[in-house]
RNA sequence: GAUCUCGUAGCUCAAUUGGAUAGAGCAACUGCCUUCUAAGCAGUAGGUUGUGGGUUCGAUUCCCGCCGGGAUCACCA
């Protein structure tokens, strides 16, 4: 039931009789009145003044008497300049509360919520990709809740959607870590050194950059330009050199790599679980990164692709406003956007009629996906288009950005402790339950430390650039999660003592709303709608500044009005199944977040 | 140098994709717990939307210039 197509549909009604004016109901626009004016739904009227010939008011005022006199849906309207103000009919706002209320699956089944059949497309959404030579940090906090949130959406919204993750597994870089290892590692392992894998293997990352460093300085004192110091650093050929083992598939390197990789793997493992982000399959660049070479050869024959005199292959993207751009070296091997080639390819013969791939990465990496999408679409890939970058911002610190050159990086495994153990004091010095210790407790403060930190993060649009105050984002008053969770938690609070005064279930009539109530109504109304734009735009914030808008309604309906009552068992009936309603959407708004809400905190 | 992107209250973010008097939270100040959870509610104060033009009934939103931040432009990934 969506008021809004009926009134649409009217409206067009309207303009063709009174001023003989042809427009679409679906290029109508509708808006929500202000809460300043009365009123339910607001059309804006100066598109049509040219045609109706009379001033906005007056065209206005017409419009508002057809609309009333038509039909029993509008119940009645005002004119505010150019803006007209309709009223609902109060009987329709209740019926579609009793309807949602006595099944809550009008409301969160896609099929059932939309009266447009919603059709169930089939996406896959990469996220988090994280390099295996350092423990992830606050950047990759920001992918994986963005990735996962997005998928939890557009699945709620109807699509089928699978969750993937490419691992970069390889290269000079994951050499570094092993060649220090190998060096100076004395057999350390995660066990003996009491430390998660992820952050063992990312020391000796850093220990390779700091011993060779030495050496470069010590070529450098010795008169040494810095080019030539960079080329002849002895670590500097022994890393190249495990490079080439690793290519030829030497037994010993291959080894070593696969026991560092499991390490951290393991510490990933940990740490994802902690982010509750899961994924339906993994990559690795180990296994892809010789894709998309057979696609450049072939593609020269096609003559997409040309050939330099050293060997090498372009694309030239000039005419679309980018550059030439290598897509094989000339000694035959990958560059990262061949790889990228590869992944797409094969994700596509995978899976037939997946329609969209959405790789979720930062927006440094918009040439990158600009270059990946213009390629496929002059090779004729009739799915080119359906490769899209979510391309989401940098996230600050209030000292500047994150360098981990200068050691500013914000771990993601401290960044959870801590915020946790802030929760978990929080909650004590509150004082409100039983026993601390209890694995209940324990899932709690986790929960609530997470609900801090993710909606942090997720309520800024993700296409902005955003900064991450660690003080702010453990705070927990305001617009905040558990600003959220704890509203949920009072609404069960009330519930269960509902429960006890008026038995499961009790009967309510008709009745009239309150302004509070009929707030709360209408913003459970506009879930669907919430869902879908969220959808639409690839944007978990909309769906944040949902609940915390719904939450925040909640707690001024809360305030103003008692809901259980012995002596109003009418009353009391309706309030209790508007507040379980409430308390239904904001958990189901929360987990499309990825954020778990108490039943008591 | 070229391209892209951002600039909204002291701070962090919104603004239904061009609509009404630009909204929240934090910080500051003032009230409200004998009641269903005060991690709450209500109020005060805080704005020339970086700046100058343009487009139109109407601009934070679209276009152009300028100022300021950021990113990218590798046979790195």
């Amino acid at each position: 039931m969506r008021f809004e197509k009926e009134i649409r549909i009217l409206i067009s009604e309207a303009l063709k009789s009174l001023y003989d004016i042809e427009y679409s109901s679906s290029d109508i626009l509708l808006q929500e009145t202000k809460k300043e004016f009365v009123g339910d739904l607001t059309l804006v009227v100066f598109p049509f003044t040219k045609q109706s010939k009379k001033s906005p008011e007056l065209t206005a005022e017409a419009i508002g008497k057809f609309l009333v006199g038509k039909q029993s849906l509008i119940s009645g309207f005002n004119v505010v300049k150019g803006f007209l103000n309709l009223e609902i009919q109060d009987k329709l706002w209740f019926d579609y509360f009793k309807k949602v209320s006595s099944d809550s699956s009008e409301l969160f089944d896609p099929a059932k919520a939309y009266s447009d059949k919603v059709r169930s497309g089939k996406l896959m959404v990469e996220y988090s990709s994280p390099n295996t030579n350092k423990p992830l940090h606050l950047g990759h906090v920001r992918n994986n809740l963005l990735g996962y949130s997005v998928s939890r959406i557009l699945r709620a919204a109807g699509n089928e959607v699978s969750m993937v993750n490419l691992i970069n597994d390889r290269g000079v870089h994951i050499c570094k870590s092993m060649l220090a290892w190998q060096k100076f590692g004395n057999g350390e392992t995660p066990q003996s050194a009491k430390m998660k894998g992820d952050h063992l293997v990312g020391k000796y990352y850093v220990l390779f950059d700091k011993k060779y460093k030495a050496q470069i300085a010590s070529l450098l004192e010795r008169g040494l330009s810095e080019e030539e110091a960079d080329k002849q650093a002895p670590l500097q050929h022994e890393v190249q050199e495990m490079l080439r083992k690793w290519e030829a598939g030497d037994p010993e390197t291959i080894e070593l790599w696969k026991r560092m990789n499991s390490w951290v793997y393991a510490g990933f493992e940990e740490t994802y679980k902690a982010l509750g982000v899961e994924f339906d399959k993994i990559y690795y660049e180990s296994e892809t990164y010789l894709l998309g070479k057979e696609i450049a050869a072939k593609s020269l024959e096609q003559g997409v692709f040309y050939k330099k005199e050293d060997g090498s292959i372009w694309i030239d993207l000039t005419d679309v406003g980018l550059d030439n751009k290598v897509v094989l070296r000339a000694d035959g091997t990958s560059v990262y956007i061949t790889q990228d080639m590869g992944t797409a390819q094969l994700r596509f013969d995978e899976n037939p009629g997946l329609e969209k791939l959405i790789y979720v990465v930062g927006n440094e990496q918009d040439y990158h996906f600009k270059v990946l999408k213009e390629i496929f679409r002059k090779l004729g890939r009739p799915w080119a288009d359906g490769l899209y970058h979510l391309s989401y911002g940098m996230v600050d610190l209030p000292s500047g950005k994150m360098k981990s050159r200068e050691g500013t990086v914000v771990d993601a495994d401290e960044l959870i402790a801590e915020i946790v153990e802030q929760a978990e004091m929080t909650t004590k010095a509150m004082g409100k339950l039983d026993d601390y210790d209890s694995e209940e407790a324990r899932k709690l403060y986790h929960d609530l430390g997470m609900g801090a930190l993710k909606y942090f993060i997720l309520k800024v649009d993700p296409k902005k650039r955003m900064l991450f105050n660690p003080a702010e984002s453990i705070d927990l008053n305001g617009n905040t999660g558990p600003f959220i969770q704890y509203t949920h938690a009072r609404i069960k609070s009330v519930l269960s003592k509902g429960k006890k005064v008026l038995g499961e279930n009790p009967e309510f009539q008709d009745r009239k709303m309150s302004t509070e109530e009929k707030a709360l109504i209408k913003l459970i109304y506009n879930y669907p709608d919430t869902l879908q734009a969220a959808a639409e735009n690839l944007s978990p914030a909309l769906m944040a500044n949902y609940a915390y808008d719904v939450a925040k309604s909640f707690n001024h309906f809360y305030h103003d009005h008692v809901i259980v009552d012995e002596n109003e068992k009418e009353t009391s009936a309706f309030r209790l199944r508007l507040s379980e309603l409430t308390s239904a959407v904001i958990k189901q708004s929360m987990s499309l977040l990825g954020i778990a809400v108490p039943e008591r905190m």
